[in-house]
Parts: structure tokens; C-alpha cells; sequence
DNA sequence: GTGAAATCGTACTATAGAGTACGGTTTTTG
DNA sequence: CAAAAACCGTACTCTATAGTACGATTTCAC
């Protein structure tokens, strides 16, 4: 037993410099993107050297990946909390909208949204996992709420993933869609409030029974 | 006068290269990203020399802002022709949507949205400048005909750029946002048909008078 | 034909960053 | 304490590519 805990804490500690590595690695690729990211750099904001960092992460890329793999992780974790649909539709809507636009309008998300974008040229998988993770787990969410809607009777019948998809179009049409190019609005609590109104108004008038 | 001319014949092929070098550099630029697209590539594939290439442009920022320029030209050239707005409402909605669609679902199109994307961090100005040029053009045209619509009583008052981008937001809802994430349609032209019935659906029953 | 402008080929400089090598030092385990 | 694992610092190799220099050559205007 004693073996084991003391064994244990020298993993533990392992797993720690890891999470640090990927910290300060996200911090660096988020803001700067994959090629404006140096390991060496990385290694010198860690304070150690740049044996040990090779050490956890064989190269660039698997560095580049782990961070990924990561950070859409803590992304859908974030989302599913946000998102516990119970209520009234109009009132959940609404909820769920404004919960969805201010995880996605942070700029850790924005940034996130655009280096993926970025590279996924390069690394033809990344584009496809990060779907699966993120846009795709909130479709899938939302739908399953709404097939629920339909069967009470108090949205019209339909293809509900196909609605789903429509909803979140209209939530990322305004603000969201113009940080991404760099162009924020005055007050972004404001802009999310106008945009997620609009987004219930418009769906509720094309699909309530 | 004959003076002009032949002067002009030199000119004119200038002008001949440095089309030619912006076409081979925005091939290299849409397909491999700023940072993989290599000058001595380019002057290679060129066939002349590197201080040739120098000549034309001080420095691969310079030659990256004029293609982004010529790009973003060509690509709103092309929307407005593809929006003059006449008849119908449904009918006329429907032909904007599609030919947006179009439009945009195109692999240059989704390249040169990419990169604006991926590097508008790098070079801020980019990013402002793209999204005047090319959403921004594209809402005004449809607000104003929104706008006039409104006028003859077919759609209920409203601000009419909030509802274009709300029409936007919808067209892309669907198979464009998955081609963005690499995730194509097994036929894209008739998933640019749902999105396209679906969106205009939505948009009269929200917005009818 | 003649001179000027543009072009060419090639060799060069300078920089930057990924990944390696290695001998010495600390920390952890038992 | 003794052995092993992890870590450190530093110096190194290798490769890629932006940008320069320059003399030789072609093209074009007149």
C-alpha cells in the first residue's frame, strides 16, 4: 500500500507537468496559431529544458494534437452543463440559446474556432474530431430535445436535426459571426440578448404546433 | 499616339505578370496557408528568377495583402451579379439564397474564408478588411432589398440588416458550416437545395406581412 | 542599331526553429 | 544510503526559407 501511494506521487507530479506543458502550450497556440508557436519558446516559459519537454511529447505535432484533444474535452464538458433542457419551450429555448452564445462568444472559444479552422488543412483529422466534438455533440443535444417537443406536441413534425442546425445558425448569425472576423460588437451582453431573442422569435413562428 | 501605344505594350505585360504571379501565389495561398506557401516556391513554379519576383512585390506580406485584395474583388464582383433582385418574393429569395449558396460552397470560396480566417490574427487589418468586402457587402445588397419589400407591404417593419443577416445565418446553417469542418454532403447540390427551401421557409413565416 | 529597362541564373547571407546529445544535478524510491 | 528515474543547461546539427547581390542576357522603344 505505502508502495503504491509513493509510486503513485511520482505519476501524480508526471501528471502535473503535463497539464502545465499543455497549459502553457494552449496559451501559445490559441493566440499565435500552430506555425507563430516555437517549442522552444514553450520550453523557455516552462523554466526547464528542452530534453523534458521532448520527453512528454515526442514532437510538434503530438504536442499540437494533445492540446486539441484537450481543450474540446473542457469545451463539451462546459456545453453539456449549460446544457439541462426542463421547462417551458419558449423559456428553455432562450436559456439554451444565451448559454450556447456566451460559451461560444469567449475568446477562448473564438480562438479555439480559428485555429482549428486554420489548420485543419494540415492535420486533415482535426478538422473532423473537433466537429464530432463540438458542433456536432450540441446538434445531437438539442435535437434529442426537441424530438421531445415533437412528441408532446408542441413543436410541428419534423427532421428535429435539421431543426437543430436552423436554431444554432440563428443564434451564431450576429455577434458571433462578426468577432470572427475581428469585429466586436459595443456591448456583447447586449448583442447576445438581441441575437437569442431573435433566434427563439424566428424558430418558434416557423416550427411551434 | 503611336508613342502611347508601343509604351503601352510594356506595360501591358507587366501587367500580364503580375497577374500571373498573383494567380500562381493565390493558388498556393488558398491551398497550403501563409506560413507553408514558400517565395522561392512561387518564383520557382514562375519559372523566372527571384529577384523578379522581388520587383513586383517588396516582400511576401505585400504579395499576400494584393492576392487577398484581388480575391476578395473577384468574389463580391461575382455576388453582385448573382443578386439582382426582381419579381417574386419566395421566387426571388429563393434564387438569392441559392446563388449565395453557391457561391460560397465553392472550394476557392471556402479556401479564401479559411485563410482570412486563420490569419486575421497575424495581420488585423485582413480580417476587418475581408469582412467589409465580402458578409458586409453581401447584407447591405439584401438589406436594402429587405428594405423595399417592406415598403410595398410584403414583410412586416423591422430592421431590415438584422433580418438579412438572420437569412444568411440560416443559408449557412447546413452544408456549408460542414464543409468548413471538412465534413461534406454526399451531394452538395442537393443539400444546398434543403438549406435553400428551409431557410426561405423559415424567413416568410417569421418575417411575412 | 542602340541604350535602357526588365529579366535571368546563381550564389550568397541571415535567421529561426525543430529536434538531438550529453554530462552533471536533483528528486524519488525502497 | 544507494540506485534509478527524472531533470537541467547548454551546445550542437540540420533544414527551410526570406531576402540580397550581381554580372550576364534578353526584350523593347524609338
Amino acid at each position: 500500500m505505502t508502495a503504491v501511494t509513493l509510486k503513485d506521487r511520482r505519476d501524480a507530479r508526471k501528471q502535473d507537468r503535463r497539464e502545465t506543458i499543455l497549459a502553457v502550450a494552449a496559451r501559445s497556440f490559441l493566440e499565435k496559431g500552430y506555425a507563430a508557436t516555437s517549442m522552444s519558446a514553450i520550453a523557455a516559459t516552462l523554466g526547464g529544458s528542452k530534453g523534458t519537454l521532448w520527453s512528454y511529447f515526442p514532437s510538434k505535432e503530438a504536442l499540437f494534437e494533445a492540446v486539441l484533444d484537450h481543450q474540446t474535452v473542457a469545451y463539451r464538458r462546459d456545453l453539456e452543463h449549460a446544457l439541462d433542457l426542463a421547462g417551458d419551450l419558449r423559456e428553455t429555448l432562450t436559456r439554451f440559446c444565451r448559454n450556447f452564445l456566451e460559451k461560444v462568444t469567449s475568446p477562448d472559444a473564438l480562438a479555439l474556432h480559428r485555429l482549428v479552422q486554420a489548420e485543419h488543412q494540415r492535420f486533415p483529422e482535426v478538422g473532423r474530431i473537433f466537429y464530432e466534438r463540438a458542433p456536432r455533440a450540441t446538434q445531437r443535444l438539442l435535437s434529442a430535445y426537441l424530438e421531445r417537443c415533437i412528441a408532446n406536441g408542441w413543436l410541428r413534425p419534423g427532421d428535429s436535426l435539421r431543426m437543430a442546425r436552423r436554431l444554432i445558425g440563428l443564434c451564431i448569425s450576429g455577434c458571433h459571426q462578426r468577432l470572427m472576423w475581428g469585429v466586436g460588437p459595443a456591448s456583447l451582453p447586449e448583442a447576445i440578448e438581441e441575437d437569442v431573442a431573435d433566434a427563439v422569435e424566428i424558430f418558434i413562428r416557423a416550427y411551434a404546433a
